[in-house]
DNA sequence: AGCGATTACTTTCAAAGTAGAAGCAAAATA
DNA sequence: TATTTTGCTTCTACTTTGAAAGTAATCGCT
């Protein structure tokens, strides 16, 4: 895995990080869908390869935007869940779920958890994150 | 050029135009730094290519975010401006500029553009739209 | 008009990354 | 105990990237 930044700036640091076809989608998944184990990533619409999902798993483990844990009731399931630092990614995917729609609609139909909600960005990043930090402590406790 | 797209998600249709390390840099070059020729965003701070660069350039005008043009008085110089498309994409660079400010403090010390515009996002996007319009209008006319 | 510098690329090629398939060990289920 | 499930790893082929060098058109100077 590669670590090195090519600038001190914020925005080429983010995609030195997160700008590759992949890490989004998996965030994608855990925010918006709930996704938790491995099998559940590699089941994604897009079709993930299991060795890239493994790197990028990894990857995300290692700057701590998800976290890699067992349930006491089942040692077989890997359990992976956002930390704030990923969680906070959720602005962010709005956006580029916004501007998807509004500019790629002949690839984008439909997009269900942010289905109807379009009129108030702000309260849509907020119910997102209370929605999953409430799957999170369901998972944890 | 891959014109593909994975599926019919807009998050992940615009992860496969703009996921990649290089074509956020280039539309921030544009809309925060006011950079309009090859040689300028072949001197970013990151060190592009010029392949990477050619390439980069083709693909935002094909899928058109971008125009080239030439300036009557300068037949040899190509001006790239940003469209209507490109310029929408200034919430998702403030975003991706929030959270690597916030969670990768080791990299990146200053961005300068939008130094001491913390406080309101909003209106910090709707500056960095109308400077770019007002340089943009300044270019073609 | 001639000449070197500048600009915007293209080409080349090795290195790195990606994708798909198969394999495998540990845990759960029958 | 045997089979299936889960979470990977490994393998191989293919694609993309990155660094350097090359090229053609235009510009600026004399």
């Amino acid at each position: 895995m590669k670590k090195s930044f090519r600038s001190s700036c914020p925005i080429s640091s983010t995609l030195d990080l997160l700008g590759d076809k992949w890490s989004l989608v998996i965030v994608r998944d855990m925010l918006l869908f709930g996704k938790q184990t491995f099998k559940e990533f590699s089941q994604s619409q897009e079709g993930i390869a299991t060795g890239i999902l493994a790197s990028r798993l990894k990857k995300l483990e290692t700057f701590r935007l998800i976290t890699k844990r067992k349930l006491p009731e089942n040692q077989k399931e890997n359990i992976y869940l956002l930390t704030k630092k990923g969680v906070d990614l959720a602005p962010l995917i709005v956006e580029v779920a916004y501007w998807g729609d509004k500019y790629m609609p002949e690839y984008n139909l439909e997009l269900l958890p942010l289905k109807g909600l379009k009129a108030d960005k702000a309260s849509l990043i907020k119910q997102i994150q209370n929605n999953y930090n409430s799957i999170f402590e369901k998972t944890i406790r």
